[in-house]
DNA sequence: GAATTAAGTTTGTCTAGGACAAATTATGTT
DNA sequence: AACATAATTTGTCCTAGACAAACTTAATTC
């Protein structure tokens, strides 16, 4: 058997870690780690124990940690704050979700997909989005960041709720009326669930979304505005996009779209925002959703 | 109105192109091109140019051509290369595919939906794959290459696919029967349509495909593979993803993996790559998914 | 002529330490 | 509490050279 002392080079520490190069050569001269040792060619190797290091550091810093705190600590030090990250053991959660929760644990693919559908007959789309899926998903974010559940179930549930979603878009009869809306994301945020959630509630009044998706730069979004007539721009981002942006961002659109064309915004990333430019409106949660045609307007809580 | 003049910093056209930035700057040197502007820093810019000039040239290195005779060509050289190297006489598009752009050119949302599902029921899950959506596909990305298409009318396109393959998926699914294919993309490569093409094929031949969706990291798929029970891996690589990584990580994946489970990959990225580290199958399109029961095994051409 | 082997060429990735703007935190002011 | 300003941190980009792995061409043998 070979015994596995594997060393890696540079480049595959970046598509691994997702950190670049550069950026790992100079914590190593900044902050001394991570040292690599050197192969006979002189360049990098770095070890297992490394790379796995880099990674927890990278989920750190995803959390909103710095560099400069995170790098300097002991691998001991590191599992302390680790540990006092993680959130208290909030509220108990709805029964259904928890049993979407075993159902994800257990990787049991028919059980999600019929819990689903049991509770979006139930509930009808904004029920079933609002009560069902959004908690669902904060649910599932906490227990990530507890290290309670694995990437690859996180994304799992994503795909499932991709599909249920759309598949429940293109089922519901399109009016193709009044209101045109057109849903987007800027560069930066790849979150595509929101502006499905959006889209699938709209679809259920009966209003048809012009979706395009995550990542579409901003003098394309304008061009989208114009080419199909839209009435109503919907934006979405989630708690991960760069609070600072939101607003000149936002402000920046407001000037290039056509004042005629209103501009609502939404998801996480907004909810702390106070004040917006003129001529855009956000919705908090879903619930106040700007929707002209109320007739499911208000929802039992 | 602010003039579109836009510029690309050296990473930018690194993500964009899967050239990696020491390579470009290699480039520069060897054979002077891409030679980009600097800006008041010193530091490169590229054009929108050179950026498309860049992403044919990354086609045709695909194609198995060679930096040293490709990169000194001036354009117009380029075109006819490119010309010669097209298969049939330019094949004139197929009718419906034209059709289907002009309903994507004209921004007509119901008739791009309508044209979907017409040939849909007429081909049959498999033959609206290969012989509609495929070429849609590689047509939509000429075009975009010649600057013919926007940016938001792929996007567009890509949703509406989107949201039809998923709708016709959830349509079909259950038997959960006997091979359990789990799909998912690694990290870097987030072209997820690929997946989902693979994924409706599956589900029109009554096998229900496990979708991870795109950027999965190798220890999270090793943990799926394993908590879904899985008896099939696939995995699809684009044209973008960095090709010298696709043999190492495949190498690395098939290591980690049992050994009962299979590993079938596929995509633009994989074309080109002749030795496959053993126990790792392709299919070069989508044609030879190799199924276990090929009920429907040859398609009329 | 086909198949190996050897020599030659091309090509991508890596190194170094410095530089600097963009992002973030800290401090002061209304 | 909101806002402007200063100080700090941080990631990306720069240069030019080096070298091994991948590929091509030439030489040799069966």
């Amino acid at each position: 058997m070979v015994v596995n002392k594997s060393l890696y080079p540079i480049g595959v520490v970046e598509r691994d870690t997702g950190i670049g190069r550069d950026t790992l050569r100079v914590w190593e001269r900044r902050y001394g780690f991570p040292e690599p040792v050197r192969n006979d060619k002189g360049e990098r190797a770095y070890t297992e124990m490394q790379l796995r290091r880099l990674q927890r550091i990278r989920r750190l810093l995803d959390q909103g940690l710095r560099p400069g705190k995170l790098l300097p600590l002991s691998e001991a030090a590191l599992d302390e704050l680790e540990a006092s990250l993680r959130p208290g053991p909030a509220q108990q959660p709805d029964e259904t979700v928890s049993a979407l929760l075993d159902a994800i644990r257990s990787a049991d693919t028919g059980q999600v997909e019929i819990l689903l559908r049991r509770q979006y007959e139930k509930q009808g789309m904004e029920g079933f989005v609002l009560e069902t899926v959004t908690p669902l998903l904060s649910t599932v974010g906490e227990l990530w960041l507890g290290g309670e559940l694995q990437v690859f179930q996180e994304h799992f549930l994503s795909e499932q709720l991709i599909r249920f979603l759309n598949a429940e878009i293109a089922g519901t009869q399109k009016l193709g009326g009044k209101p045109r809306v057109l849903l987007a994301t800027l560069p930066g945020e790849e979150h595509t669930l929101g502006l499905l959630m959006v889209a699938a509630m709209l679809s259920s009044r009966g209003i048809a979304a012009i979706n395009l998706g995550s990542e579409v730069p901003m003098d394309q979004i304008v061009r989208a505005v114009t080419q199909f007539h839209a009435d109503i721009l919907g934006l979405t981002f989630s708690g991960a996009y760069q609070y600072k942006h939101i607003r000149p961002h936002l402000a920046e659109l407001r000037e290039l779209i056509p004042a005629g064309v209103a501009i609502w915004t939404g998801g996480e990333g907004v909810r702390r925002l106070r004040k917006l430019p003129p001529g855009v409106t956000k919705f908090t949660s879903l619930e106040d959703l700007p929707l002209p045609a109320g007739r499911h307007a208000q929802t039992s809580r």
